[in-house]
DNA sequence: TCTGGGGTCCTAGGACCC
DNA sequence: TCTGGGGTCCTAGGACCC
């Protein structure tokens, strides 16, 4: 019998580009380093900003003629903030109108998702020249495999991660965080310990002195629910969920999350970096400026909930999908959501198809109360290219199909 | 002055099949 | 006097993440 050839420890990063869209725009206006700045809002803010800046070069424009938050109104979100308005108490997901309590002098610019995706591209094209094995987690993070990297076990991945660092900044002016560990779970947790433009080494022996001590929140996948629920069983730090039996996990929070829980506690997680995966689904949603009527507003929605269809089409042929699952997904007035879907017998990518199959999903809901978003919603996904090449196979074989079927 | 948009994964019940 | 159990697909909701 072949014995599997010994498995190295493994090194594996987890490298988080500081206050990314923000950073970026700092570089574009560097005139607002150091300032409290936030990305968010919606059209509103982007109209705004034009409008002031005309065809200046945007390193021109005085700090004074950008727009501020205390002028915002409408339903946006904060997507980044710039460690100075961080100091203020704001950050990701706050409402704009909340933030501007706490920070109305903070400058507010509006997401430029084309830009971020170039630089986005270029960090990563960065790292893939140095370590080949990534895996992308959004727009600015990823894990990276430091195990077989020449290099990659110095100093428990230090060098390698100080060597990736310089490189993103030499070529783009952005500064990121590292965390090298035994496995993503801790890679992931150490990035965080000397953000901004730091590196955290963690082995698996500083389990009790570095993680044990972190509330439960920071471990990658307990949010504010389970974050609750422990705190109600008197569990607030790592350690304390680390000293609770697997058993006793199992029976409060079901046999699989109480499982995961036991091992992230003890520092456990196996999960590989992978390279590639597929989309599940595709989707686009929106949230009106004002609540709309179902009967009301007939119009204007069955406007939007279309465009809402034609984008999701685009984004199928785009990316060469089709897709099985139609589903629409609605957000009430109060905040309330519900969704609605159903399944193809046939894949499609036809905007009129969706159209079509989504008005269906929507006769499901009631709709007497005011709507403040929709969706729509592709799933089911398969490559464009499997698709035909599976619709060859099929088609001669069709006839023959129904005559065994007899 | 409530709370974006694009995702993934899990659970759970019912249908349906073996 | 049916009585199981497993597997898969579909649908709805919800937690969580970036």
């Amino acid at each position: 019998m072949n014995t599997p050839p010994p498995s190295p420890q493994r090194r594996i990063a987890h490298l988080d580009m500081d206050a990314f869209y923000a950073s970026v725009e700092l570089l574009r206006y560097p005139q607002l380093k150091g300032l409290p700045v936030v990305i968010g809002g919606g059209r509103r803010a982007q109209d705004d900003q034009q409008a002031q800046q005309g065809e200046r070069p945007p390193h021109k424009i005085p700090v004074a003629d950008f727009p501020l938050l205390k002028d915002y109104s409408g339903r946006g979100v904060i997507t980044t903030a710039t460690y100075a308005a961080r100091q203020f108490g704001i950050g990701s997901a706050m409402g704009l109108m909340k933030a501007a309590k706490r920070c109305p002098q903070a400058i507010l610019l509006p997401v430029d998702f084309a830009a971020y995706r170039h630089y986005s591209r270029t960090f990563k094209d960065i790292i893939l020249d140095i370590a080949p094995l990534m895996e992308d987690r959004g727009i600015d993070e990823v894990y990276i495999d430091f195990t077989q990297v020449p290099g990659g076990q110095r100093e428990g991945g230090r060098v390698l991660a100080r060597l990736i660092q310089k490189a993103i900044f030499d070529a783009t002016g952005l500064t990121c965080s590292v965390g090298v560990a035994p496995n993503k779970l801790l890679a992931k947790m150490a990035s965080e310990f000397n953000k901004p433009n730091g590196i955290a080494i963690v082995f698996e022996e500083d389990l009790q002195s570095k993680i044990w001590p972190l509330a439960c929140r920071k471990i990658n996948g307990i949010g504010p629910k389970a974050d609750e629920k422990l705190q109600q069983l008197g569990i607030t730090t790592i350690g304390e969920l680390a000293q609770k039996e697997q058993g006793w996990l199992m029976d409060h929070f079901g046999q699989k999350t109480g499982a995961w829980m036991f091992d992230a506690a003890h520092g456990v997680d196996s999960r590989p970096v992978v390279l590639e995966s597929e989309p599940v689904s595709i989707s686009r949603e929106t949230t009106f400026e004002r609540d709309l009527h179902a009967v009301r507003d007939k119009a204007e929605l069955g406007a939007i909930f279309t465009r809402l269809c034609e984008q999701v089409a685009q984004d199928l042929a785009r990316k060469g999908y089709v897709g099985k699952t139609i589903g629409i997904k609605l957000r009430f007035d109060d905040f309330k959501s519900v969704t609605r879907d159903l399944t193809l017998p046939d894949y499609t990518l036809d905007a009129a198809t969706i159209r079509h199959h989504a008005g269906l999903c929507l006769k499901r809901v009631p709709l007497q109360q005011r709507l403040r978003l929709l969706g729509v919603r592709v799933g089911s996904l398969l490559p464009l290219a499997e698709h035909q090449a599976g619709l060859r196979q099929e088609a001669p074989r069709a006839p023959l199909q129904t005559t065994m079927d007899l």
